[in-house]
DNA sequence: GGCTGCCTCTGTATCGATACACAGCGAACA
DNA sequence: TGTTCGCTGTGTATCGATACAGAGGCAGCC
């Protein structure tokens, strides 16, 4: 009794089960199942500790202590390479977040978003967040997050690359879908450009030629980068000949400021493939404000096909980010993947911005 | 490979602190200050400890139960009314997020998205959710989940409504801003209509006039359509003029179909006040489909002043959904805002939409 | 009457760590 | 030389719940 009081007192704060099934005069495994199995316990000493749940103001069973004990968070990971606030600007981490978000929400389980700034901690966060499987956001390969994530020994997946061991990878084959687009912007092409994602975690803007070196580190930047080139050989090109103008981010108007750029060069390309709708977007304005016609002055091609494409009529290589986040979110819960299942498909549209 | 995934995840094996201090020959206490207050220890010590836990492969101190000794989950819980896929679809809701995700990523927390699909299995999720603190998105009057927040005694807050005894609202007067830009739109008008978010959680899409009745559940959407109507009234209009087009969500597509529809019945608006700027680049789309002059033959208005409305000319209400998002995620954290801060501001942004 | 089986409810042992108070010990200090 | 202090390491209690096994009571059945 006493004991009880100064429990009381030291925690001012939350009232536990256990003041909950002494108030209502039943052992706390009592109180307990009320919570978790309501059809163990008798509907009428139920209703008194629910009573006594109510008169103490009682939240419900402490979500922490729950898991604890019965082993599992009820929640996924989601590690978004660098800095969290970019999964919201960029449109393409958005669509894939929605199909994570789909699969939590079918397995009425939380999404836990692992704030990440490029920083030492980062590792620490990950160390520390509680959640049942990891999904990491296509980064790049020296990324000590991969390594904590590898670490907790959790279910865990990462989007697009770069592979570790152990940890699987969805995605679909960037390079031979970017050699399959890169065919349609470049065949006739004689001053060709590609509007790129950043090659590193530096997101360092940068006009450069040849294949990528070493410093390009994001897997996705470096697949879709050798494909383009393979694609500009295959239609007879030189290497040397294709520029790539490498973006800080993801975002239409970026992509736009840099068109613009080539556009006013002595040497204005004549193909332009992106490696988003986005940056295509954009690089479809600057076309136009410098009254270049596409597909007759300049070709231009996106990638992912999404809402906007069509109606901007743009060639496109068409991917379902979406589905490829329902896929992660599957993996990371530890759930089998139907035996056979087609890998992440991909297809080229063709529509009017290309010759 | 899937299968070693799924074992790993039940971990019968995964070893424990006490087994790395057994195996390093120390006491349980000594081991978990290496992790924790890594000063504490003697360095040799500390030496044998890592040690061993590397021989184990231990994957670090076990972050649930940590959690629960500590009395603090590490999570800040952000509860999205409806859908949680919405989330990601709304722009808004995006500029939101970002603004809580940068303060998440300054505390070195993490940010819990509590997927909601509008059953009644919500509130169990918001009951469960290992985190310090709510932020609840704006949503309907009579969301339950907005019992099930404040139940849980946590700190939180709602964005812009609707309010709850002890659940603090950020947000600005959407009523006197609306009528602030409602003025813009009207003025001169004879024929105005809105575009609308939906009044509600069923998302219904309709076209009707008059003051909001008790269907209209969003507090955000009452709010805006009592000060646009305010505005049409000042101006001089009589309310039952004011059509009100309800969209089912806030996305430029859906604006410029209802838009497109408006534009072709006898009657076509010469004035849109849309409560979103993604609605009013929808208006002006379906405005320059019909070949009608912007403004000369009709006025459209957006709200938030979106990246994309300076470019397009776009007559808008300003406010920082970020700032908004960062203020939230301070008040969920517990954390006391600087004494007399000035409420989130807003101002009406003139271009050349309106007359 | 005796046995079986179901329905309720209870006691004990954890889940995996950290807070706290204290013990041993050599160094610094008066 | 005795005392104080800082540095390390340890034992115990606890965070708040759930798993599991089992104990009574009572009805049904032979």
């Amino acid at each position: 009794m006493t004991q009880d009081v100064v429990r009381a007192a030291r925690r001012p704060g939350r009232p536990t089960l256990r003041e909950v099934a002494d108030a209502a005069g039943v052992s706390q495994m009592t109180a307990s199942y009320v919570y978790s199995q309501p059809d163990r316990v008798a509907p009428a000493t139920a209703a008194r500790v629910r009573a006594a749940a109510a008169k103490l103001d009682y939240p419900g069973p402490h979500p922490g202590a729950r898991s604890l004990r019965r082993g599992r968070a009820g929640s996924l990971g989601v590690v978004l390479g660098e800095r969290l606030t970019y999964a919201f600007d960029d449109p393409q981490a958005a669509r894939f977040l929605a199909g994570v978000a789909e699969v939590c929400a079918d397995e009425e389980i939380g999404l836990t978003l692992v704030p990440t700034t490029g920083a030492d901690s980062d590792v620490q966060r990950v160390a520390e967040a509680v959640v049942d499987g990891f999904i990491v956001w296509t980064t790049s390969d020296d990324d000590p997050v991969l390594d904590a994530v590898a670490a907790r020994r959790l279910p865990a997946v990462v989007q697009a690359g770069p592979g570790r061991p152990g940890l699987p990878v969805v995605g679909i084959d960037d390079r031979a879908a970017a050699a399959a687009i890169g065919r349609l912007a470049f065949v006739g092409a004689t001053r060709p450009a590609v509007l790129s994602f950043p090659a590193n975690r530096d997101r360092v803007r940068a006009l450069v030629t040849g294949p990528p070196d070493s410093s390009v580190t994001y897997a996705v930047t470096r697949r879709r980068w050798e494909g383009l080139l393979d694609a500009w050989r295959e239609v007879g090109g030189a290497p040397g000949d294709l520029r790539i103008a490498v973006c800080q981010a993801n975002a239409a108007g970026l992509g736009e400021a840099f068109a613009d750029e080539l556009f006013r060069t002595g040497d204005p390309p004549d193909a332009i493939a992106a490696m988003s709708d986005e940056l295509a977007l954009g690089a479809l304005r600057a076309a136009g404000r410098s009254g270049l016609a596409v597909p007759g002055a300049v070709a231009i091609t996106g990638w992912d096909d999404t809402d906007a494409a069509a109606p901007a009529g743009l060639t496109t290589l068409r991917q379902s980010l979406r589905d490829q986040g329902r896929r992660c979110a599957r993996i990371a819960l530890g759930h089998r993947l139907p035996d056979g299942q087609e890998p992440p498909g991909w297809e080229v549209v063709e529509r009017h911005s290309t010759r």
